[in-house]
DNA sequence: CTGAAAGCGCTTACAG
DNA sequence: CTGAAAGCGCTTACAG
């Protein structure tokens, strides 16, 4: 009474039975391999292929090749912002070249190692890991597979493996060129709203990266950085709303502020139009990121980009070559370059006039 | 020279011989089958296991099962704002039952028929599509994978075919709840900011329930629909900003605006700012969503909720449970519930007063 | 309780 | 140019 398969998928046994041959030279026509089959033949096979709407099972045919056309992904977290354009970037530059992802997210080591496992246990060609802590003590396991062959590319986390290729943005100029915009626009207070730093413990490098960026912009123009300007606020609009209300309660007010990010940025500004501050006539904001299509924001973030799904377009790329075995797929850092992105909020500081 | 495989891994023969049974012992050990093995066997059986690091090869049981404990995932955008929280519940619940998912974007019908094929091919046990297009006409490729046995679910696109399971949200209950909540403010003018209408090609589905809801509100409520006030936007924020000015420019303006989901109210909310109307004084604004972990806005947006994780959990679910062979898992229309979270975003309209 | 045999659906040397 | 044989690494009746 229930449904059920109507009749079995065609085996390549069907194809040859049909066409008259054996399953071999139907296997050989369809790979296009060696003592191609007579033109004869061929179009039998065909044909009998056409008929039946044969398709080898990719299984049986993973069994034997020990190639399953299959990249495992491992990612530490399917929401956050920069996930989906990196899994868009892997995914089509694997469909275009006939392969496909399977996904797993792992929000640890323990997690990463069992994730590993599977991937090994279905034989997948190879792996991509996107995951964003920074423990390092433990992460052995990545370079084995590695040094058992296994072609792995990680994307922003910097594991210092010459074995292993990595994708990772230019954090420490993400701070700078944000940084340097706004002294370039005249400002000289300049607040940073940062990200998780360390070293306790759980800490994002790229927080770490672009702290480093911003003190070296003000280094390199003069200025000297205002403890009480720098601020924490994890990588949250919520708490980057708290940590500008904390920025706002100085004797002396910055004019502009570098948030890590552009969710950061969100709440640096809100916090600002609900403290009555006007962007960017009295407070400037200056963003990084490049994870949304779309942040809208009024008036309009000025922000660092990042080419987020091109990371994950040659993170893609990279493993496959080394699969074909690719010489140009040696491991090696690939550091993407951030792009200003000049919008509404950033503008000159209020009293920019007097300093001419 | 360059990196090979240390040594190959072990197989079913190599556990066998080191403990002295002959590889079917090993595989009804581990498959814990009937005749069970006496425990003095089992233990060696185990120990050589443990010693050489022994595990399953997927594809040689898949090759013999024909299951792959692997669901593929179809889906129409990956940086849209609903898909990162459904594979977040679908991925998160197939690895508790241990699956694992596949995944392919499909940007149309031609894309998904390859996704399909792709997945025949490789032998996923299940597929879940969650693509959002209301092109009806030739999905029938998805009734017919149904129809060979292949459980099915579809997340947020009305098919209508009993033999298919359906998750979906009551976007008319989001219409309607979004509209009441603002009618029982007080409010009488309300506009809406609609997404994609029908009927000329491409179009939302939940776009045209939810303005149904609207409608329905309002009319339950023996309030005339103002067809000014009805204004379609797509689902950017962008083109809502261009709607809401457009909405500004009326003789008579709305008290409230119901942005069709979240991304739309940011839109709203901006342009309203920038027009210098305060949120709720003045103007209230209600979205619909779920879909991000955080968004902010000043002030915090009221939204109707809607549990997109949920859907992607019960969408593995199901799929798992139909593989199983469970009962429960007869296909029907799953019907998820919106729920309304109240913030600062409405109130009541500014002549409330002269109504008492 | 344990093992020999067959088979899952392919591909790949190797003969002829 | 084509086919028989072996084998990829497992599992599953079936004997014993």
């Amino acid at each position: 009474m229930t449904a059920q398969k109507v009749s079995k998928r065609p085996t390549i046994r069907d194809v040859a039975r049909l066409a008259r041959v054996s399953p071999s030279t139907v296997s050989q026509v369809l790979r296009g391999h060696k003592g191609y089959a007579s033109r004869e033949t061929t179009e039998r096979i065909l044909a009998a292929v056409e008929e039946l709407g044969y398709r080898p099972d990719a299984i049986a045919q993973s069994l034997v090749t020990a190639r399953t056309r299959t990249i495992g992904l491992i990612i530490s977290s399917i929401t956050g912002p920069l996930f989906p354009q990196v899994l868009s970037g892997i995914e089509q530059e694997a469909r275009q070249q006939e392969y496909s992802v399977l996904l797993i997210c792992a929000k640890d080591i323990e997690q990463e190692r069992a994730a590993v496992q599977i991937f090994r246990d279905k034989r997948v060609d190879a792996v991509i890991f996107m995951t964003t802590s920074r423990e390092q003590p433990d992460l052995a396991f990545i370079s084995q597979m590695a040094s058992e062959g296994y072609p792995i590319v990680v994307i922003n986390r910097p594991l210092g493996d010459p074995a292993i290729h990595e994708i990772v943005w230019d954090d420490l100029a993400i701070g700078r060129i944000a940084t340097e915009h706004l002294i370039g626009l005249g400002h000289s207070r300049i607040a940073h709203v940062a990200g998780t730093l360390g070293p306790t413990g759980y800490s994002y490098w790229a927080a770490v990266e672009r702290l480093a960026g911003y003190r070296q912009a003000l280094a390199n123009a003069g200025l000297a950085v205002d403890e009480q300007l720098l601020i924490e606020a994890g990588h949250s609009s919520a708490r980057a709303f708290e940590a500008t209300d904390h920025l706002l309660k100085l004797a002396e007010l910055p004019t502009a502020i570098f948030a890590v990010d552009d969710t950061v940025a969100v709440g640096v500004m809100n916090a600002l139009q609900r403290a009555g501050y006007r962007v960017p006539q009295e407070i400037s904001v200056v963003g990084a990121g490049g994870a949304y299509d779309e942040l809208q924001t009024e008036p309009p973030l000025t922000t660092v980009y990042m080419p987020i799904k091109e990371a994950g377009r040659r993170a893609a790329r990279h493993v496959i070559g080394a699969i074909d075995g690719h010489k140009s797929a040696v491991p090696h850092r690939e550091v993407l370059a951030p792009k200003l992105r000049i919008h509404g909020s950033t503008g000159p500081p209020p009293d920019v006039q007097s300093y001419h």
